[in-house]
DNA sequence: TTTTAAAGTTAGTCAAGGCTAAATTGATTT
DNA sequence: AAATCAATTTAGCCTTGACTAACTTTAAAA
């Protein structure tokens, strides 16, 4: 006994799933950096309105969230005053941004239609790690 | 004002950011009428210590998660007996695990190792549209 | 300068999805 | 038949991420 996992991959998934409730973990976290660097981009600040609004939420769940941000030491805000990504902020929203973008210009190369390809990279891309990223990019640079 | 969309579709994602809560929500029933379909097949019946192995979780979360899918018509349970898919939850697993085939043999036709393959298409598969389902089809097929 | 509108905050609620600890049930052994 | 062990259930707790409603602050207009 033990060496089920030898015999048949699809028995001890556990480890599977552990790191699928990680990544779900991450996901609002990483959508956040991501939203409030491109908003710092193209508006020149991030404010909470921007964000409820970009993401369809009420201001008060932005509020929850970014002070969990904050707590976790992705971004700084005072009170009424925008928000601002930390140097750790900076550095995943970078990493995010740029993930996306290649699971978006892969999903395009393999002939999906871009507008369809934006909805489905923003699910996909907090589920691919760095190796199945290198074949995509790859894939997309054919 | 209003044709922001046209011009730049990184704005006004609300909706995309809409649909990613909507996949989120299915997921965790999604996996779990997977699994109790592959312990059916596998074992002849689903129990909860399967399930709670399975996942990695406790007996007691398994307990939770399956209230749920029996309030939600996806299983049937009595006290102490196993579980049992309907035919909304059969329905559901049958397409869940067609998917998953679908996602996983994509990734592999384009060169990602089985093993990697079988963690990002776990993460992947409730995030992939059903265009972009035939156009993995499509391309594995190749 | 006062008023008002927009933005942000706070408080309280809810469901999902985890957990631990304790109680109960069912099945197996002695 | 009783004891024991494994499986299941229950109760109670926590965090995340959503909401509404009410309140405060800031900025803009009158």
């Amino acid at each position: 006994m033990g060496d089920d996992t030898a015999v048949n991959p699809r028995h001890n998934k556990a480890e599977v799933f552990a790191r699928l409730r990680d990544a779900h973990a991450r996901e609002v976290t990483e959508d956040y950096v991501e939203m409030i660097g491109d908003l710092i981009a193209e508006e020149g600040e991030a404010r909470s309105v921007a964000l409820a609004e970009r993401f369809g939420v009420t201001a008060a769940t932005v509020n929850n969230t970014i002070k969990r941000l904050e707590r976790d030491g992705f971004v700084t805000s005072r009170p009424y005053r925008s928000i601002f990504l930390t140097e750790k902020g900076e550095t995943l929203a970078k990493k995010c941004r740029e993930r996306h973008r290649i699971v978006y210009n892969f999903l395009v190369s393999i002939g999906i239609d871009p507008e369809i390809a934006e909805f489905d990279a923003e699910g996909i891309e907090h589920h691919v790690s760095e190796e199945t990223l290198r074949v995509f990019e790859k894939v997309a640079k054919t």
